[in-house]
DNA sequence: TGATCATATGATAATATGATCATATATTGT
DNA sequence: ACAATATATGATCATATTATCATATGATCA
């Protein structure tokens, strides 16, 4: 999925615009890039998931302020939680009994407010 | 779901930092630009949809150039560019038979490139 | 008007996802 | 070692999503 192979006839309906269609193929990002961005994306497009990163984006917090914060239960917070870590998008940092999550990198605050921006317009 | 409900108790567990909890509670972005938000994501969050948008930031295409160029089926690729209008994330404009989709808008372009440099990075 | 091309859309089936429950693991204090 | 607390995880069910097929719509031209 998502390969891209130009030039072969792989759709029930001619191309038009051949030169466009050869020269946009040429520029586009390779597959693996775009399959990395969407897991970005996907894992941001949930609610709970994107409320827990605004919420970490404002300052460090554990499990179960995050729980209270957002009115949601201890397992399903830990289970985005793992989501979210796995893609990279918050890291944690175990001190005695509690975890303590944050923003894995800067970057993160950047694509966030770049959407926000967007949705504020 | 994705309520801010500071100070009920909510979850199970008691929140150990109350002080920490109400500060981001006061900070977090309102709920429904979280929900906003997240369905930008969701809709770039997907290899067809962000393939097709990628193309786009190229050059303005129609339904069977993308159907070339990505090796997807027509109807697979209707319902994406439905699905991404409907979400305005791109638009598109009809030349007789011919369809013809563009970005939304320059937003679009900036989102997309800072999602990406965290993926090259 | 009928034929053809480009695109859109409804229905369906396979798969993915998220919340919840029950339970497991890890840490601390007694 | 045992109890208590904080967090993690496996299983399950309900819902959502995607690609595909079949068909419909819209536009052009003979």
């Amino acid at each position: 999925m998502n390969k891209l192979m130009i030039g072969v006839e792989a759709c029930e309906v001619k191309a038009i615009h051949e030169e466009i269609v050869s020269t946009v193929g040429k520029l586009m990002v390779p597959p693996h890039q775009i399959q990395s961005l969407a897991e970005l994306y996907k894992t941001l497009g949930d609610g709970t998931r994107l409320s827990i990163v605004l919420a970490l984006c404002e300052a460090e917090m554990c499990v179960c302020d995050l729980c209270a914060l957002l009115s949601l239960k201890q397992s399903a917070v830990s289970h985005q939680l793992n989501k979210l870590r796995l893609s990279r998008v918050i890291k944690n940092r175990r001190e005695g009994k509690m975890v303590f999550y944050t923003l894995a990198d800067e970057h993160i605050r950047d694509i966030l407010k770049t959407g926000m921006d967007h949705v504020t317009e």
